[in-house]
DNA sequence: TTAAATTAGTTGCAATATCATCCTATATAG
DNA sequence: CTATATAGGATGATATTGCAACTAATTTAA
């Protein structure tokens, strides 16, 4: 009985009615501990891994940078970039050009682990989706880029 | 230059292509700050509300039924009700029958507020839907039901 | 050229959240 | 009836994250 869910229970009740915040903050709760489930091996955590998925995907980037492209606070990226790089997956380059710069780079170990965290990831992202056909998926990741949009753009106008 | 934002970037990288994953964590950590900010002249904060709520929508209820309602880990519950009640809003009422139970209460400040909180949630979700007509909303919530099943599947097959 | 403003990054603090462990009260076994 | 098991909560440790304040380096203004 009472199988557990987010939906508004005993309907009668007033209803907010169904949410996407309620699902959002429980999808990315399960993320979370899923995902650090699946690179424990790593040794990276659920709060790493992007970083070392964008400093994979492209040449040699700031903090700054992969703080706007991922939408992450500067100092989350400076915290996640220390773990990374205590790990050995990632370096630090001071760029000559301009001392405030770090350039952001792989190590070895870090291209070698990369290939691995990509599936793991893949395999977190198989699991979930599970029961989406493509098309289903495709506008769920449209419905996904607009809401973030509305978020982001609220930001912006408070600059 | 360089528009912030999750995309795969510079598409040409073997792509993990766009994943759901991403955009829950931008919107969920973005969503916390704004609805943070909306509810701080109640003195609750983005980590309460939703028990807040619950436990508004019902009568008394245990925190052990309210973190599998809302799929929240039980120490999780508890600290969020310790704050709810002690700003007023909650009461605990160890139940009668069995000592080991807390029943859950609004207080009457509690039940003042939950209007307000309410329409401050109704704003958030107003704002950050926009763009998505009612068909998309409706599909884009049974897509994160889904994906929410299939994590909660996962877990219950580990027990 | 020197002073002020801006920029990238770091650090301390607080909030949210989970896990593991402990405590207390009830239920079950022997 | 006592001993053990179980259940609901509480607590401590740890991880992720954002904001504010700070440092160091560079750029812009005077």
């Amino acid at each position: 009985m009472s199988e557990p869910g987010l939906s508004d229970g005993d309907g009668a009740a007033a209803g907010a009615a169904d949410s996407h915040g309620q699902y959002i903050s429980a999808i990315y709760r399960h993320m979370q501990v899923v995902i650090a489930a699946e690179l424990a091996p790593y040794r990276i955590g659920s709060g790493q891994y992007i970083f070392l998925m964008a400093i994979a995907s492209g040449r040699a980037v700031t903090q700054k940078a992969l703080s706007a492209r991922l939408l992450v606070d500067k100092a989350t990226t400076a915290k996640a970039i220390a773990k990374l790089e205590a790990e050995g997956y990632v370096r630090r380059d001071p760029d000559p050009a301009d001392n405030r710069y770090q350039l952001l780079e792989l190590t070895d170990e870090g291209r070698q682990i990369v290939p691995y965290v990509k599936e793991a990831l893949a395999r977190v992202k198989a699991r979930t989706r599970k029961g989406l056909s493509d098309e289903a998926y495709d506008s769920f990741i449209q419905s996904l880029k607009i809401v973030l949009r509305n978020l982001t753009e609220l930001e912006e106008i408070r600059e």
